[in-house]
DNA sequence: TGAAATATTTAGGTATGCCTAAGTTCTGGC
DNA sequence: GCCAGAACTTAGGCATACCTAAATATTTCA
């Protein structure tokens, strides 16, 4: 049975709930780790904002505490909360990356799957999947996976990807990442040879419908991409 | 985040605590599916009887009803309980599998990592790795794995296999299998040389100690099992 | 600079699944 | 058949993590 139990004195809270409230605003807050309001962490959740001013309140009580909180401005995640967001960011990626090279899942379920897993794996597991994958730095999608330290590959050098939707026309880029929230997205994708490395030219935004034509490789044909399509894509201007 | 929610109208309790129960009651109650406790329950979950009580009810209640319950009786699983009991039986011994062959785990540390991951793996997860492990018929320790039908390789033919405990002096039997329950015991076995398919030959019991010594496979040298290490090991005699 | 609109928090409540303490029912030995 | 002890159930609570409705703080902008 699952370790549960321990009502216990001054402990952190539950761990799944725990887990996808700082993994939520690790994701949301960015790269410049910005204060992060209730209701964005619910609408990310799909619950309510009172629901997340209670846990976040519990966060910010817990031994140590998980997140700094200021009353009506936000929280931010603390060195241990931001510790364990990496710590599952890291299970998801390299879950996502196992079911795709070793179990042989289409691209579009493994997130799915993850999201449930990454909470469950133990510290042994992770480390004989990433040792099994020959410790890879991308999942499927093209997402870095944090190192066991929480370094992030491709943390330091160059400029960070932007949407496919801010290039200019006749500009060319390489695809870095694509969202994987959404399997018919990706299967769609994937059906247009869209993937991680590959190389797509911009070639003009039709008007009205906000619909990009791209290039992908050096194939002779435009694929139509929609704006939410456009903005799930992000690219590398070498 | 895992599915959670629907606390909806007329449903099945919840899952993994559900899980554990039917399990509970499937493992205790044997082939025969006799009628099992709130206290043996209770031990074999380690929590208290008046909590299984409480549970009981809820599996009864269900829709459909997971257990037939009779107040002061006992339980016994209802149809659906004994699918999904079966389906959760199938799950570890599959994880323990794979964990085992796919990513090298020693056998002693599979048990501890299926009992958690048991419950929250897909369908599509159970099906890709049976399919890569070749549809094994059982787990690392001996125990068989339930097909999707719920059927159980061996569950026809032949009696059941005994305690190497009950085996008489002089006799020879193929160890069927070994509890999974204690790594350290694992170990040790691991360590004799005694595991799944090994022939043995109980040679006497020492008085007093209580202990047997039995011969593994062909060699000269004798191995000294206490009480309960040879209550822990099933063998067939042939 | 004040509303009005928006974001956030507080208050009160639900469901799950566990606990302890206090009954109630059953059972085996006399 | 009786009755003590074991087994079981009931009653009352607690922690987690959700919810809705109502209050309050903040922000926006006319
Ligand atoms: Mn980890
Ligand atoms: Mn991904
Ligand atoms: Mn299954
Ligand atoms: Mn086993």
């Amino acid at each position: 049975m699952r370790d549960a139990k321990e009502p216990h004195g001054g402990r952190s809270p539950g761990s799944e709930a725990t887990d996808d409230y700082l993994k939520a605003i690790f994701e949301i807050g960015g790269r410049e780790e910005r204060m992060v309001g209730s209701k964005e962490i619910a609408s990310h959740l799909e619950i309510t904002a009172a629901s997340v001013t209670n846990m976040l309140q519990k966060l910010a009580a817990a031994q140590p505490p998980l997140v700094v909180y200021q009353k009506h401005h936000g929280v931010n995640l603390s060195r241990a909360g931001k510790k364990r967001a990496l710590e599952i960011v890291r299970h998801h990626r390299l879950i996502e990356t196992f079911l795709a090279q070793v179990l042989g899942y289409p691209w579009d379920e493994v997130h799915q799957e993850a999201e449930r897993l990454e909470h469950f794996i133990s510290e042994r597991f992770e480390e004989r999947i990433a040792a099994k994958l020959g410790h890879p730095e991308f999942d499927p999608h093209g997402h870095a996976i944090p190192a066991l330290d929480g370094s992030l590959p491709g943390g330091a050098p160059g400029r960070a990807p932007q949407a496919l939707s801010q290039l200019k026309p006749g500009q060319t880029a390489r695809v870095a990442s694509v969202s994987d929230k959404d399997p018919d997205m990706l299967r769609h994708l994937a059906a247009e040879g869209i993937r991680p490395g590959i190389r797509l030219t911009l070639s003009e935004r039709l008007p009205f419908s906000g619909s990009f034509q791209v290039r992908v490789g050096k194939s002779e044909k435009l694929c139509s991409l929609s704006e939410p399509l456009a903005s799930a894509i992000l690219v590398a201007t070498k």
